[in-house]
DNA sequence: TGTACATCAGTGAACGCGCGTTCACTGATGTAC
DNA sequence: TGTACATCAGTGAACGCGCGTTCACTGATGTAC
């Protein structure tokens, strides 16, 4: 079985050289070929493996669900909204996964401009998101809006700021100012 | 100076055309040849008038910022942020210019995906739009994080929400919405 | 005012670059007997 | 266990498409005298 191995081995290479050449260039400014030489191999090996960009990136995307379900399995998960602990562990929780898998989230929104079927991919994870914490509203007295458009104002405001802000402030005051902005927008009243 | 209108128009009807494409099918999406179809000109004349699509898009831009500096100089304008009324006002100002200038602001975005240039250019409309309010906070007691921070996440907020959300939310909703959560956030009480 | 020439905006076919994609080839691994 | 053949992963030069960009040409407008 070295044969499978060997491949196996070369497809790892190429989506970790995808994720790093992403990370800095970014998705759009990545060529097959700036991938294959990162890889450190021929351009045509690119095709045993992958149809195209958008298949690799898929395949980098099912490798961040399964990320993504952990977090959510994690212990110390407070499930109530008018608990700025609650509110704290799920900012903290998005940021480090936002870290994690910064590559792979900032080629998403990238091919989401050039390519509807990751326009389908960004809402359907959005989604996901957004329904896993719906029911954590439940307990909150006033929230600011309706249930799915505060969701989204608050999810709006974590992720953008995640993409902007990460790696240029410090990760505790970060999520310090997110828990206190969100849990204020929330409830209404300050902790 | 026949001539002369006659190239002022054609410059005029590019520029118009392309606001139109980019608003549909994006900045990226759009080529040059598909902005002279759409303004009904042959390919060579875009190079009379542009070196490219990216000095296009500064000309958009420079209209933007005459549109821009309007904006703030409307009456009714109020500058303290611990008055619910001065968020309301800040937000239905920032959500019209942007439904004003979607096609523009749109396109910026996405040429800093690909662009430095335009990297630059996005910063520093932000940091405009950020200096402009830093003031707004002197009379807002207890903000969730410093000045620059706290700023930050409104922008981030308001500009997201916008960018995603409108045209499928009514205008009113979502700038009441925005204005509870951005008020609440900022001053830690309700209204 | 008229004539001859210069300049300009616009045209669209043609050119050429960049990059995705193919494909004949190589050497290694697997299979049949 | 050995030999002959098949299959597979990888290679990289070559091909070709899409699109940006050029340029010789046209007709209209402007200028000189």
């Amino acid at each position: 079985m070295k044969r499978k191995e060997r491949a196996a081995e070369t497809e790892a290479a190429l989506k970790a050289a995808a994720k790093r050449l992403f990370a800095t260039r970014g998705y759009l400014n990545t060529k097959i070929t700036d991938i294959t030489a990162e890889a450190g191999r021929a351009a045509g090996s690119f095709y045993n493996h992958f149809t195209g960009k958008e298949e690799l990136l898929e395949a980098l995307l099912a490798d961040l669900a399964e990320a993504s379900d952990e977090t959510v399995a994690e212990d110390g998960h407070r499930a109530d909204f008018s608990d700025p602990a609650a509110v704290r562990f799920h900012v903290a929780a998005y940021w480090r996964f936002f870290r994690e898998n910064r590559a792979t989230m900032l080629a998403l929104q990238q091919a989401a401009l050039v390519n509807e079927t990751f326009v389908g991919k960004l809402d359907e994870f959005a989604r996901t998101q957004a329904d896993e914490i719906a029911d954590h509203l439940d307990h909150v007295a006033r929230p600011p809006a309706g249930r799915g458009v505060s969701i989204a104002m608050m999810y709006a405001l974590v992720d953008t700021f995640a993409r902007t802000y990460q790696g240029e402030l410090p990760d505790d005051e970060a999520v310090e100012a997110l828990t206190r902005f969100v849990y204020r927008g929330l409830n209404g009243r300050d902790y």
